[in-house]
DNA sequence: GCTGTTGTTTAGATGCGTCTAAATCAAAAG
DNA sequence: CTTTTGATTTAGACGCATCTAAACAACAGC
């Protein structure tokens, strides 16, 4: 059996591992999980050994196919957690994630599948988020490109947010920006910081970080329908 | 902080005190958990040192008030997890316990709430057992007499299921006999089994082991009414 | 090609929850 | 009142997840 831990670091490798490419170092993944990378360093002993990982000393580790499935299984418990917490309980957007991170690892097959019944077997959580699906297929993790890369005049739409703060995604949503939401790139001023424009004609200026975690498609030229919030 | 165990341990003291009278055995607390003795004994000085126990050696542990707080905050989390999974996300009676006992230790303060609020504050779970308030007063779990200390004839109600066996409570389940089934007392055969009538005039026999965790109070003379299953 | 910096690993310690084996207490039986 | 029996506690160990301090590898700069 795996422990809750375990399976922490498991998530954690699979996402930086999307992120960057290559091994994942060991710093990263200490610095991720607010542990010393010694702490680090013997838990990916410990996942080498039950091949869940491979790794190579001094520079980093990938996960097994194994390893992999663990991840995507305990993601897709986070994800379905998340919008079952959003959409049947009441939960705003900032507060999922707290709550599922820690619940994700304490339900059952068959909780996995009576919430994925009763939300339909959504493709995407609150975030926008793609959840795998009950094979565990690899997701792909990073698609469209961030909205810190966009250019005055951009039309664009909001795919996914990938913020872990609540107060922030509190201001988001406040300001009427979550997955689905129409934009229109304003201004990228040099401080970095980046301004869009609302359907409502509403602006709001954003610093770099943010974002930078905010994920868009290319609007099609007509901007009718799709900007719903 | 508290740990989980921790909490499983207050949650089984407070659990073996309302049954029995007086301080509560190691030995008990072991058995009840699984554990050997000595893992009993070294987790209430734990729990001593943090006052949450009264402890007298080699005679048994009581609850401090703190302590009966904690298990009744355990308690209450498990008892509207139970009521949730039940009727929520559909699980059937015998398959709620296990779910419950994982995620009691893991769910906010924001999750109890709001899982209460869907289900509108109920009073008992599914096996008819009280749900501690949220101001986790102490509830009064020993109510009514068990179904095996009545004689032939005698006509009852039943209040609470106190088994944890998922097969048992589906057989229960599926033979008509939940909390509100109204039942005659058939026959209390020498062998040690009891045979009740339903409303519908079946009848079912049941060994003593689980005539004594059914708890009825005894009907009103007229059959009508209340015996909805 | 050495050297110094940066990041990684080893070594050794701690607290938790558990175990087995041995010692000790308490209460029942003689 | 002593002895026996059964439960309880002490002693000592282990694996997990973590830490700090120290040793070590890799690579970039000179």
């Amino acid at each position: 059996m795996l422990s809750a831990k375990m399976e922490d670091y498991l998530k954690t490798v699979y996402e930086l591992q999307c992120k960057g490419d290559g091994p994942v170092s060991t710093s990263s993944i200490a610095e991720t999980l607010d542990v010393t990378p010694p702490t680090a360093t013997s838990m990916m002993e410990k996942l080498e050994e039950r091949e869940l990982v491979e790794r190579e000393k001094y520079k980093g580790v990938t996960l097994t196919t194994e390893g992999e499935t663990v991840a995507l299984e305990i993601i897709r418990h986070h994800r379905l957690l998340e919008t079952y917490l959003a959409e049947q309980l009441g939960y705003d957007w900032g507060e999922v994630h707290d709550e599922a991170d820690r619940l994700e690892h304490h339900i059952s097959e068959e909780f996995e599948r009576r919430v994925a019944d009763v939300l339909d077997d959504p493709d995407v959580d609150p975030h926008g988020d793609p959840i795998p699906t009950e094979s565990l297929d690899p997701v792909e993790e990073s698609a469209g490109e961030t909205l810190s890369e966009h250019v005055e005049g951009d039309r664009v739409i909001v795919q996914r947010v990938r913020d872990r703060d609540s107060e922030e995604l509190a201001y988001l949503e406040d300001h009427g920006i979550t997955p689905g939401t129409q934009l229109v790139v304003e201004e990228v001023a040099p401080i970095g910081m980046v301004t869009v424009r609302l359907a409502d004609d509403n602006t709001v200026s954003l610093p770099d970080a943010i974002a930078g975690a905010i994920r868009v498609d290319e609007a099609t030229d007509r901007s009718e329908a799709d900007s719903a919030v």
